[in-house]
DNA sequence: ACATGATACTGATCTGCCTCAGTCCTGCTT
DNA sequence: AAGCAGGACTGAGGCAGATCAGTATCATGT
C-alpha cells in the first residue's frame, strides 16, 4: 500500500509500516478542518481541545506570559502533528495559531487511544515522532541560551529548510517561507528591530537572503558553520524498528 | 498490587495499571548500576547507548556547543526515565552527566519494545511520560527566551521544589539542592557570576536562600508571582486513561 | 485619491548581563 | 602545617541586544 499523507511518510522513517498500520493511521484522519490566518486554533488552558494533523500551510505554537511578550516555541509544517500534549493533559499549556490559512485533519482522542491499543507499534512510532519533536524544542533551547543572534538565525533558517525538504516542500538551495520578521523575533527570543538587522548581516556576508517571502541559501557551507549545525536529530538512515 | 517504584508511581498519575502491567513495569527494570558524580553515563554520538530509570541521586542532560559552553537541557530526579530519545534514534543527541553518586536500573531496548508491543497502555503511558519532559522543555524555553534572569531564577528554583515534592523528596518550604552555581548557570543560561548576584537579589528581597545546598522558600506567594508560575505541566488530576 | 494598517528598515540611546580579575572560605591531600 | 583545588562571592568595564522613535513601501478598504 502506497504511503498517502505526509504523517505516514514520517512516521516510516521510524517504523517499517505494515498495510493495516497504513490503513489504521489514515482511519485517524478525521474530519477535514479550515483554518483562517492569524485566529488560534488552540489556546492556553483549554480544555479537551483536538489534535490534528497539519495538511496545509503553516502554524506556530506559542505561549504568553505576564508581560503580554510571548515565546513561539516552534512552526508546525505539514505532516506535523499539533495538540498532542494537549490532548493527553487534558487542558492545553500552549496556543496554536495559523501564521497562513492552514487545512488540518482532527484526530479524536478515543481515535487515537484506540489506536495505540489496537496496533501498538503506532504508538511506539508517535513515542518516536513526539521525541522528534522534543529534540527540536531542546536544539531550540540550546539556541537561545547559548547561541548569539546571529548564529541563531542561521541555525533557524537552516533547521527550516532541512524540514521543509524532508516533506518536498524545498531545497538545500531554498524555500519559501511565510514568516514575518515580527515572528522570527518571537520564535528566536529576540526583538524584531534586531531580527531585521541580522537578516541584513547575514545577507551582506553573502550568506542567506530572506526577502518577499523566500529565503535563499547563497553559502550553505559557510552557513553551516556559522551555525554549528548538525541535522542528526531530524535524519535517521532507516527505519528502527522492522 | 502495591507501586514499588518511583517511576511507576508517576506513570499511575496517567494511566490506571492493572497488576499485570504493573509487573510487566517491574520487569523492564535490569541490572541496577552505580555511577560515580561527575564523570558522563551517555555522551553526544554515542550509539546504541541504553536507557535508565534513576533510582537515587541527581543527574543533567547537557548539549555542548563548538565555543565550549554547554546548555543544561534539565537535571533529573529519581524516577525520571533518562536517555529514552538516544535509544529510539540510536544515537545520542546529548549528554548525562551525574550530579551526584547514582543509582540506576537498566533498561534494554528490546524488553522496551517488546513491553509496548504486549501492554500497550503501557506504551501510551511512557509518551504521557515523555510529553510531560517536553513540557518542562517548553518551559524552560519560554524562561531562557523571555524571562530575564531573576524571574527565571526563581521559576526554576519553585519548578525543582514542585517536582521533588512529587516523589517525595522536598516540601513546599524547601528541599536539598546539590547543584553548585555553576550548574546552575550552565542550566539558566547565563554566567555563574551573574547567578551568584541574582540568588544574592532573591534573598535580599526575603524570597528564597539557597545556601549550603538548602533552598528554603521563605516568601512562596512573592516568588510565585514574580516567576510568573503556572504549575499546570507538572500536576494533573488524576489518571486520564482509566 | 486618500486614509489605514502591515511589514521592512534605520539611527540613537540605554541596560542587563558578560568578562576579567580578583578575594575569601572550606575541605582535601601530602 | 602547608599547599591546593573548588565553590561562593565582589567590583569595574565593556558590549550585545533592547527600547524608543522614527521613515519608507506596499496592499487594503472607502
Amino acid at each position: 500500500m502506497a504511503l498517502q499523507t505526509p504523517f505516514a511518510r514520517k512516521l516510516a522513517a521510524f517504523v517499517a509500516l505494515s498495510d493495516d498500520e497504513i490503513s489504521a493511521l489514515d482511519k485517524l484522519h478525521g474530519r477535514r478542518k479550515a483554518f483562517p490566518a492569524g485566529r488560534d486554533i488552540v489556546h492556553q488552558g483549554q480544555v479537551n481541545s483536538s489534535a490534528y494533523i497539519l495538511a496545509k500551510g503553516w502554524v506556530c505554537s506559542y505561549k504568553v506570559l505576564m508581560g503580554g511578550t510571548r515565546q513561539i516555541v516552534d512552526f508546525q509544517i505539514p505532516g506535523d502533528f499539533l495538540g498532542l500534549r494537549s490532548v493527553l493533559f487534558r487542558t492545553a499549556d500552549h496556543n496554536i495559531e495559523p501564521v497562513t490559512k492552514v487545512e488540518a485533519s482532527e484526530v479524536m482522542v478515543e481515535d487515537l487511544l484506540d489506536t495505540f491499543r489496537k496496533t501498538p507499534r503506532l504508538a511506539t512510532a508517535v513515542l518516536w515522532a513526539a521525541s522528534r519533536d522534543e529534540a527540536m524544542v531542546v536544539e531550540h533551547l540550546v539556541g537561545i541560551g547559548r547561541r548569539d543572534a546571529k548564529e541563531r538565525t542561521a541555525h533557524f533558517l537552516l533547521e527550516l529548510g532541512a524540514r521543509l525538504k524532508l516533506v518536498g516542500l524545498g531545497s538545500i538551495s531554498g524555500y519559501d517561507c511565510p514568516l514575518s520578521q515580527y515572528l522570527l523575533s518571537d520564535a528566536l527570543g529576540m526583538s524584531a528591530v534586531h531580527v531585521n538587522r541580522v537578516l541584513r548581516e547575514l545577507r551582506e556576508d553573502g550568506l542567506v537572503t530572506f526577502q518577499q517571502g523566500r529565503v535563499e541559501i547563497h553559502d550553505l557551507a559557510g552557513l553551516l558553520k556559522l551555525a554549528d549545525f548538525d541535522m542528526a536529530y531530524l535524519d535517521h538512515d532507516g527505519p528502527l524498528l522492522k
